[in-house]
DNA sequence: ATTTTAATTGACGTTGACGTAAAAGTCAAC
DNA sequence: GTTGACTTTTACGTCAACGTCAATTAAAAT
């Protein structure tokens, strides 16, 4: 198996190599460590790291964020543990859902506002342009 | 024609009035005054208002908010300024296409998440539950 | 072998977005 | 006409999410 440093992971994702560290921080990632102590991150980590820059494009908090990676981590033998997950992931879709629909909103707003300049403009050439 | 008090709007829309008082700081809003000093909003501060708190569910930031709420504010008089204004809101709208493919994307990886997770469930209750 | 580049921890600094407290003025109600 | 709710400005506080040294160690390149 193939493991990536920090370094790899900063530059693929564009964030410095102490974003990364403060992730770990703050219990989002857990690299291994050589005998050295270099941290590698496996294709697991690239992927939580992945979820967490998406997640924080749409202002969820590193907090939020933490809760949903535990999705990814937890180790979930036993019933309960995975009524649990199931349970949280559909609370979280939904609010992922209501995102969407309220961004759409926005756009129709702004598209609304667009055609509305791009009237006027044509208003414009027409009579005095 | 009716105004709205400062703690009209944060009552409505749950902020406190320092934030609103923030947000006009920031250049973000320009209530009128009355002759004592108080601030008086009107539809459309409050519609801008209500523009800043969507945005800021979106994580951007206050001077990206700025720059959105400047198509509401310029003098639009000339065409110049119409179209960069018409130019600069397909780009902004641009932006918010992508962030609706993004959250897309992130949905289908819950979902997927999701479903894999139910699987599982249901193997549980099959065999050993 | 040694220079260069990259990694580590630790600690302090910074910025954005407000919260909070204080002092003073204003408005509606009783 | 005074109580009480609300407003104003000024100013300092706070917390998250990093940035930025600094000192040290390890790895890669020449």
């Amino acid at each position: 198996m193939h493991y990536f440093t920090i370094s790899d992971l900063a530059h693929e994702f564009d964030v410095s190599t102490r974003t990364i560290r403060y992730y770990e921080e703050r219990g989002l990632l857990s690299p291994i460590r050589t005998e050295s102590g270099q941290r590698l991150y496996t294709k697991k980590e690239r992927a939580k790291l992945k979820l967490i820059l998406r997640g924080k494009r749409f202002g969820f908090s590193l907090d939020e964020i933490h809760e949903m990676i535990a999705l990814f981590d937890e180790d979930r033998t036993g019933k309960k543990q995975l009524e649990k997950t199931v349970e949280y992931g559909r609370r979280k879709l939904k609010e992922v859902d209501e995102r969407i629909e309220d961004l759409l909103q926005l756009k129709a707003e702004m598209e609304a506002l667009l055609s509305d300049f791009e009237k006027r403009l044509c208003e414009w050439e027409e009579s005095g342009g």
